[in-house]
DNA sequence: GACCCGTGGGG
DNA sequence: TCCCCAAGGGT
């Protein structure tokens, strides 16, 4: 049953030279890596994203900004507007601070873990993946699927997230000198397609015979605490629209969709009773409501439309952006849909 | 360690 | 429908 860390390398690494994922960000088992801006920009996209979402976002960054300077000398609300749909913002602004970080020291990124980990938006996880995969280093790089597939092989009871010290413990045991980011990515492979969260397909895994867990129920690893349930909150988003044109304002830098273009709203406090006034004297009619479930709360969104004739005197700095370009302005996911939501309702208005 | 921070897909 | 989850980082 138990097998030396060799042994598991080895039959880890032959898997991957067969079963590779091919990833646009990726090259194929053996071969040399990707520059490092590409591993770095696939690998802060990826963060707690799916890979199927990221392929069209890492595409259109790299067309647009093919090297690093040229993402350094990006302007902040076009790198936010083409980040728009792939949430977790925050990321979209510390990868322009890593990019003009990177560009101010001659577009070479630093070399080893160490070094990467000191960037913005470089965590534990990144900073080890670009240094494996990039430069060759011999980082560990646990995500959560090497935490999963650990977390199996070794049969680890503890739960998280206090299992994590043990956890990385045992993954060093296995990080290989040799194809360090081969192996990295391997482990990541294993656990999206066989050793998945749900079902996994012991049958065809090639680190079976090594596996713990295997005889008992894996899926019960890793443990995890019970997940608090998500509260709703309300608000409310203000449509006002002139000349074909709708007026959209920009969200502070930080905090919840920091730094993205957005409808006026109230904010949306907890109890519901957010506090912004409406940036016009009505009259406004209530469009309809929008549901949007956040990473930890969901979001009743009640749209208002302003259906005075007198625009001149709104409260509040923005911009009119052309109704046909709507699709251009970069909102997020919850303020795309209530877009859309506004336009629909006048579509039925022209109909009816 | 706890909490904040998006979104879309799959079972 | 609902719940879970994903190549996590910052504070």
């Amino acid at each position: 049953m138990d097998a030396s860390a060799e042994t598991v390398r080895s039959a880890l690494l032959a898997w991957y030279d067969d079963h590779a994922r091919r990833l646009p960000w990726r090259s194929p088992p053996g071969s040399p890596p990707p520059d490092p801006y590409r591993v770095w920009l696939s690998e802060v996209m990826l963060q707690q994203t799916t890979t199927a979402a990221v392929a069209p976002y890492y595409a259109k960054f790299l067309d647009r900004w093919p090297r690093i300077e040229d993402l350094a000398a990006a302007e902040d609300g076009d790198v936010m507007a083409a980040w728009a749909g792939l949430g977790y913002y925050a990321r979209a602004r510390n990868l322009l601070a890593c990019a003009r970080a990177v560009a101010a020291r001659g577009g070479a990124f630093p070399a080893t873990e160490a070094g990467l980990r000191a960037l913005p938006g470089l965590g534990t996880y990144t900073a080890a993946s670009v240094a494996a995969i990039a430069f060759g280093e011999a980082a560990t790089v646990v995500d959560a699927n090497v935490e999963r597939v650990v977390a199996r092989l070794f049969a680890i009871e503890e739960p998280l997230p206090a299992a994590r010290k043990a956890i990385r413990a045992a993954a060093e045991t296995l990080t290989p000198d040799e194809r360090p980011g081969d192996f990295a990515q391997a482990m990541m492979d294993l656990g999206a397609t066989i050793c998945t969260a749900r079902s996994p397909r012991c049958l065809l895994c090639p680190l079976a015979d090594y596996c713990r867990g295997r005889t008992q129920e894996p899926e019960r690893f890793p443990v995890k605490p019970a997940r608090k349930a998500r509260p709703l909150r309300s608000g409310r988003a203000w449509w006002v629209e002139a000349g074909g044109k709708v007026f959209l304002v920009t969200r502070p830098g930080k905090g919840m969709l920091g730094g993205m273009r957005a409808l006026p709203d109230d904010g949306w406090s907890a109890r519901g009773d957010g506090d912004h006034l409406p940036p016009l004297d009505g009259p406004w009619r209530h469009l309809g409501t929008v549901r949007h479930g956040f990473s930890h709360f969901d979001l009743d969104l009640q749209l208002m439309l302003y259906s005075g004739d007198n625009c001149s005197r709104l409260s509040l700095n923005g911009e009119w952006w052309p109704l046909d370009r709507i699709d251009d302005a970069g909102l997020p996911t919850l303020f795309a849909r209530a877009a859309r939501f506004a336009l629909a309702d006048q579509g039925e208005d022209q109909g009816a």
